[in-house]
DNA sequence: TACTATTTAATTTTT
DNA sequence: TTAAATAGTA
């Protein structure tokens, strides 16, 4: 047998990890050290070299994108198709799980998945029903503390509320919440995972079938599983189990998502025999860049340690801007892209990154005054199109009736007479009656609606009988298309007039060839409708399916991580900004940001330039901020500063011109940050921030006695100390 | 029921 | 600033 095209490409560390005997290995890998190699050719050579059967084997990733990418480079490399193998996302393999053993997991066969969005509306719901007032029980924190929980494999049960009555309440909304998914049969994405879990746990014949197939565990991007995705695999893993892990600790940047790094330090425990394999050779960057990136990641403490090298050459020096505003920023960005394109570059090969979202704004209007396409990453996607969920929640009663969260969603979509009076109505009776709405409604909720709602229920009930009647000997395709015909939601969109209208159409019309051209997975053994609905919910899909087109990529940098570029810009380089005022209370989510930093860097292949503005305008007013301590952590040797050529007068922006502007480039009156105060009444203090200019000038002082409070300069007579 | 005015809050988002 | 959610009005 030839192994050449198996190991011949891989460096030592590589084929040391590749090769390894069929023992624990923790492959520790740095950015661009060809993580996904070493995953793709260890599947190669257990079942080439070692003969073991891709039966046996388990790859687990965390999102689609990878799974897929695995599967596709397993099988080239391979050469023959690798049906049995499974590679998935924990959330994939573990709603197949769920499906295949629904009933030893107490879910009904027809039980759906609910996205983040669904979740929300559904804690929403619960906290009204409860009759809480959600601005102190505010719907995204429950949901947040709900999946913390279940990130951690907690239910309301285990969790201790003594002595704190906001958290008790928390759990009694996670009670109910979770109530109501079990009565409606929706699982979440948390719950997908903690099902899974808690079905190895009390399903020792189920668990013990698991085992004795997989023999092999590979899993990607270990420093992002969390608590329950770690039980998880330890259970399957069992005592026989050969793990291969494959992480790298300095690029977790999911920490408050739930992602353990942790889990990747105690592996060494929980598996004696464990071999730690570290790949430090980087064939990315050059060495300038790899240089910066480690002396960065070097001021984080809980590392496992590594330090990235190249044979390469030492590139071009990190450039470093730093703005008046950010339009200063944007404009110094677009036109190094367009040197970058002169030179004969691909705008493609150019991205911006940083910290939030809302920073793409002066980027774009920058990128579109002169002309240059660009394309923003993040945003809704396909599946997560209202209309596209308008139409899943059709096609998702279909399957199960008891799914309530559907029903509400098009019980009254297209209007058809259904007011938010009867819907309560409806919910009501469902309530007390402990049934769905769709009994409730099939009741007339007992004979309480009036009897012009009562005949409009009655037609929305009809209307779905009809549906499932016409569809049954239809395929997905043509079943999705009769669902947009007649459900009248097609017709709702046609006849309203406007552009976003008319993208909701071509959606619509997109959702029936997503449909015509899905196929499913073999291995899931679901009637087509449900394994698409469950598709839907895990794939949410692409961002923008626009065409291709050579475009800028703008992205913040969590979604950048995993991707690299010839020409990155960092930008927003700002205390408060990145690293992000909110995530500086503690000094594990410091270390966050840098290890995000360190994301940032490390995605540049040739040329990095990082910037920061002096004068930033956020939510509408203007913002001064001192530049990031990431800069000071970058060797001076790997920089050079770029002073902006010498102008006439300041660029000033809007009304004021020169005059404000120098005033306001200043910080108001003589304070700085960490500068003590004296107030007449709040006594003395120090500045933690500052914002405006002239008189709107405002200061942030923390003072000893009086807490922290925001005042306005020309007010608050602050005496400097 | 649909449109308009007002209020509120704004970090990151693999599934 | 702005987007989204809510409250109020036609």
């Amino acid at each position: 047998m030839d192994v050449t095209p198996i190991i011949d490409p891989l460096n030592e560390a590589q084929r040391e990890a590749v090769t390894a005997p069929q023992e624990p290995v923790l492959v520790v890998a740095g950015a661009g050290s060809g993580k996904t190699r070493v995953l793709v050719h260890r599947i190669a050579w257990l079942v080439e070299v070692e003969g073991v059967s891709p039966h046996g084997i388990l790859a687990v990733t965390f999102t689609n994108k990878a799974a897929a990418e695995m599967r596709g480079r397993v099988e080239e490399l391979l050469d023959i198709p690798v049906g049995n193998l499974w590679v998935g996302t924990f959330h994939g393999l573990a709603h197949r799980l769920l499906r295949r053993h629904a009933e030893a997991a107490g879910l009904p066969q027809t039980f759906q998945i609910l996205d983040s969005q669904d979740q929300l509306r559904l804690v929403k719901r619960v906290i009204r029903d409860m009759e809480l007032d959600d601005s102190t029980w505010a719907p995204r924190e429950v949901q947040w503390f709900i999946n913390g929980q279940k990130d951690e494999g907690r239910r309301p049960d285990h969790i201790d509320t003594r002595n704190d009555q906001t958290r008790a309440m928390m759990v009694s909304i996670y009670r109910n919440y979770q109530h109501m998914c079990d009565q409606n049969g929706l699982v979440d994405f948390a719950e997908l995972l903690l099902r899974a879990h808690e079905l190895w746990l009390n399903n020792p014949d189920i668990l013990r079938q698991y085992q004795q197939r997989f023999r092999h565990l590979l899993v990607d991007e270990f420093q992002d599983t969390n608590s329950v995705q770690y039980a998880w695999l330890r259970v399957l893993a069992g005592k026989e189990g050969i793990l291969f892990a494959v992480g790298d600790d300095d690029q977790s940047i999911y920490r408050w998502r739930g992602a353990r790094v942790e889990n990747m330090f105690q592996l060494k425990q929980a598996f004696p025999a464990m071999r730690e394999i570290k790949l430090e050779q980087n064939y990315r960057s050059t060495s300038t860049i790899l240089n910066a990136a480690n002396a960065i990641i070097a001021n984080n403490h809980d590392r496992l340690g590594k330090n990235l090298w190249t044979d390469g050459n030492d590139g071009e020096p990190i450039r470093l801007y730093r703005a008046y505003n950010d339009r200063d920023e944007a404009e110094f960005v677009v036109a190094r892209i367009e040197e970058w394109v002169a030179q004969g570059n691909l705008r493609a090969e150019a991205a911006v990154l940083y910290r939030s979202n809302a920073q793409s704004r002066v980027l774009e209007e920058m990128l579109l005054a002169k002309q240059i396409p660009y394309r923003v990453y993040g945003g809704l996607r396909f599946f997560e199109r209202a209309e596209i969920k308008d139409a899943l929640a059709y096609l998702r009663l279909l399957e199960n009736r008891a799914d309530d969260t559907s029903f509400e969603r098009v019980v009254n979509l297209p209007t058809r007479g259904i007011g938010a009076k009867t819907v309560s109505q409806l919910r009501e009776y469902a309530a007390a009656n402990a049934q769905p709405l769709w009994d409730a409604a099939r009741s007339g909720a007992g004979g309480a609606l009036s009897s012009r709602a009562t005949t409009a229920v009655q037609r929305f009930l009809l209307l779905l009988e009809q549906l499932d009647k016409d569809t049954t000997d239809l395929d997905l395709g043509d079943t999705v298309d009769h669902v947009l015909q007649h459900s009248g939601l097609l017709e709702h969109h046609r006849k309203d007039r406007g552009e976003q209208a008319e993208t909701r159409v071509e959606n619509l019309e997109e959702l029936v060839n997503a449909a015509q051209s899905y196929e499913p997975d073999a291995e899931d053994e679901l009637p087509p409708l449900a394994a698409f609905l469950s598709h839907a919910a895990l794939e949410a899909g692409e961002g923008q399916a626009e065409k291709w087109e050579d475009c800028v990529q703008l992205m913040t940098l969590h979604s950048a991580k995993g991707l690299e570029f010839p020409l990155v810009f960092i930008a927003g380089l700002e205390e408060g900004l990145f690293p992000h005022k909110r995530s500086l209370n503690d000094p594990g989510g410091l270390e966050e940001e840098r290890r995000l930093c360190y994301v940032g860097i490390t995605r540049a292949m040739q040329q990095l330039y990082m910037s920061h503005a002096e004068q930033r305008r956020m939510h509408g007013i203007d913002n001064y901020a001192q530049v990031s301590r990431f800069v000071a952590e970058l060797p001076t040797d790997c920089i050079e500063e770029i002073r902006p050529s010498i102008r006439v007068s300041r660029p000033a922006f809007g009304k004021g011109a020169g005059f404000r502007h120098t005033i306001a480039a200043e910080p108001p009156g003589d304070v700085r940050l960490g500068q003590r105060v004296r107030h007449g009444k709040f006594g003395e203090g120090v500045v933690l921030n500052y914002e405006g200019a002239g008189a709107h000038a405002r200061v942030q002082v923390n003072f000893e006695t009086a807490g922290t409070k925001w005042l306005v300069m020309s007010y608050a007579n602050l005496e400097l100390m």
